[in-house]
DNA sequence: GTAGAACGGAATCATTCGTTCCCGTATGCT
DNA sequence: AGCATACGGGAACGAATGATTCCGTTCTAC
């Protein structure tokens, strides 16, 4: 299966994993980033959504997507059910639906589609907490709102290449587990501590 | 004392404070805010620093100096050693100098004495958390390299005023320093939780 | 062989922002 | 009192950035 329609069908993709890239990276970057990335050409952006709010709503929307079924998985799953939300934490880390999600909220007029995702998103979020909390495992005073204030926190996190940066987050997301859990306790924390050089690379100029 | 002379020096510390307020709010803000927000005109900043660039360092610089001065308080602390620990944290996220120094770093040349200054904070900073490790207090599979980047996550909290945006960082402190304790406990959290009209207002566009 | 879908990327156009410049003002000295 | 001047206000300038449009080219499908 080759001609223009299949390398159409590849660009689609392309686009869309690099927007995605580029975006989470810099919430703030050019249109032109998303093209070169992508190895395409800007027309061919231009083509697929008609301006780059849509684009963003788009990236924002699938985040959202991403995140409702993570926690539809977290809500079926029968096992432990502190092993249930520590996944589901874990999941949401890794998929980095934050660093899209919040960035970009505010920078554009959300669409009906969005705001809808956005109040089931947030309704799953409270029956995941709700499940946790009843089951004992979870401490008491902590919210579904402080949950997502965390995951923030924790999309905050950017250091060096994307995989070290993930193997950071799950150390910290370790830490914040290890005092959200019930009853308390310390288990050991994945990942090495970042390196003096990793954090003194960041006050030179250009490296971002 | 009154006159010229009076306003200028009034000026000046307007200005710095006007400049620390919207740069930890907005890094990439323009310099143009930094004198509405003081109510002095634009050549009354470049009276007094050549460049925005000069200005930046300026800020970063002191900055540091704020750090460098919470971790010789917390190092001469003859009292408990974890509590000595716990106020060094809690001032410095009050002084919110990490939204300054992170996000202004790398994005200019930085002076001979701000490097100095670093060097001089880093250590200070090893010395913190080795006094709070070899007491005996503090997690031994936490790094200083930890602390900081802890610190950039709490600086990402961002809702509301100035007022709601530091009760929530105390609360998110407050649930790190338990995992970050030695023994293992959780107390109780400080400041009400996030209310979910406060994260909904962060998706209507102008709200920054 | 040709119509037209898809592209690549240069050109356009608006906007943003650092910096400079000019002018009015009031201060402090003589 | 009168003037030289430091100071501050803010308009104007120019460079840079970046979204969007446009045009010429290529390749597929028939």
């Amino acid at each position: 299966m080759s001609g223009r329609k299949a390398q159409a069908a590849r660009n689609d993709e392309l686009i869309l994993q690099a927007a995605r890239a580029v975006f989470t990276a810099d919430p703030g970057a050019p249109i032109a980033a998303v093209a070169e990335r992508a190895g395409v050409g800007i027309s061919a952006l231009y083509r697929r959504y008609p301006s780059k709010e849509a684009l963003l709503q788009k990236l924002c929307f699938d985040g959202l997507m991403v995140y409702i079924a993570a926690a539809e998985k977290a809500l079926a799953d029968q096992g432990d059910p502190w092993d249930a939300f520590a996944t589901f934490m874990r999941e949401i880390v890794d998929a980095d639906t934050h660093s899209l999600t919040i960035a970009l909220a505010g920078t554009f007029q959300p669409t009906q589609e969005l705001y809808e995702a956005a109040v089931r998103a947030s309704d799953l979020a409270t029956q995941v907490h709700g499940k946790a909390s009843t089951a004992g495992v979870l401490r008491q005073d902590v919210t579904v709102s402080d949950v997502a204030l965390l995951f923030e926190q924790l999309a905050s996190v950017k250091l060096g290449e994307h995989e070290r940066t993930e193997q950071l987050r799950h150390r910290y997301l370790a830490l914040l587990l290890d005092s959200l859990r019930r009853p308390p306790a310390h288990r050991p924390l994945p990942g090495p501590p970042p390196q003096d050089a990793e954090l003194r690379a960041r006050w030179t100029p250009g490296s971002s």
